[in-house]
DNA sequence: ATACAATTTAACCGTTTAGTTAAAACAAAT
DNA sequence: ATTTGTTTTAACTAAACGGTTAAATTGTAT
């Protein structure tokens, strides 16, 4: 591994766990294992460092959705697989989601430099659920609001895990680890009852 | 209103928007119309300036819901109306949910802190969920999953609302204003679906 | 009017921070 | 051996920040 992506993974580990007001260069280089005048040396500022870590941030946090909607199987087993191919695209990086929208939040505009890049395709999708509604194969619904719930449903225990873990867990006597196995097929059960006809009837 | 009130406001308003790192006691002086030397003879320190808002906020975002879930009415109905007042109760202050969870994952401990005083009875909630399916008006299913799905579609728009409007809405030709409109109906049937039994046959 | 609390003004302190600089050390290729 | 790019060291700057201080001012109740 070079140096530069040295310095990036650490910038992504620091980035992701404080945010940009929270993170200290100092400590980015310490991460990083070298000193802070050779991380000026690479990234110029902490601006230009920040938006190599959020690009590679939001590229992660975009599934390969094409490469599941486009199998020959029922929309069922579409959703199925994109509820778990979301989950676990995310298990290993729980840091993800928050340091995304909160950043999204702080500074807007970079969003708007980042979308261009990374294509994020909502119109194919959308056209492909009305079909499979038309096919008599979905519930009839908003596709916005179906893809905004099957998303909220993966990415909220993240967002929520500090919450969740000492609030509804630990005062129901519920075992975490426990939670996050259950969670996935919780969620799916969940979306199919929600948009796929007669599934209680099967 | 007292200027110890006029402070809190002003720090709720800018702490909610930046969170504690991004926040300046300067810009909050300002906010309040007040001077710097004023702000620490109210509050002696950021920390317990941001404590008092912390505190606040998370009381802010703790819904009634002994008042709906008390009710004599179906299920179904308390689940509508938990819904409805979740999201009207998030509606005018669309930062809570996000400057809850960030704070809460840059300190977890503020969690504990705060927790013991505004209380939470999940135990409560778990049980009637239980004794509803036992009734048969609830399809099994875990009532911690159960809990955390709904919220999630509650919250999860507001978490996300600046990537929501720039991604998923702008470059689908939605109106946004008209996505708000309809969030609320969309959250309701999905959710009936997912958990009233016979709800689609009906 | 006097006393007292609230508020302003303005300067100040100590610390932290992003970023710079220059010189030296190091390593590898020519 | 010399060059070239990489890395370290260490000191430094300039600005921002949280917090303090003291004196003056204002308003209000007694």
């Amino acid at each position: 591994m070079t140096t530069e992506e040295q310095i990036l993974e650490a910038a992504k580990r620091v980035f992701r766990a404080k945010g940009m007001d929270g993170a200290r260069m100092q400590e980015i280089a310490d991460e990083a294992g070298i000193n802070k005048a050779l991380l000026h040396y690479y990234f110029r500022s902490k601006d230009k460092l920040f938006l190599a870590v959020f690009t590679d941030s939001f590229r992660q946090i975009i599934p390969n959705m094409e490469e599941i909607f486009s199998q020959e199987i029922p929309i069922k087993d579409k959703l199925g697989l994109f509820v778990e191919a979301y989950t676990q695209l995310l298990s290993p990086y729980p840091d993800l989601p928050m340091f995304i929208l909160s950043e999204a939040r702080r500074d807007p505009a970079i969003l708007m430099e980042v979308l261009d890049k990374g294509g994020i395709k909502p119109v194919a999708i959308t056209n492909l659920l009305l079909n499979e509604m038309d096919a008599g194969n979905l519930i009839r619904q908003h596709p916005s609001h179906m893809m905004v719930n099957v998303v909220s449903l993966c990415v909220f225990p993240f967002l929520a895990k500090p919450l969740l873990e000492t609030v509804i867990l630990k005062k129901q006597g519920v075992d975490p680890s426990e939670f996050y196995t259950n969670r996935l097929e919780e969620i799916k059960t969940f979306v199919y009852r929600a948009t796929i006809p007669n599934y209680n009837a099967s």
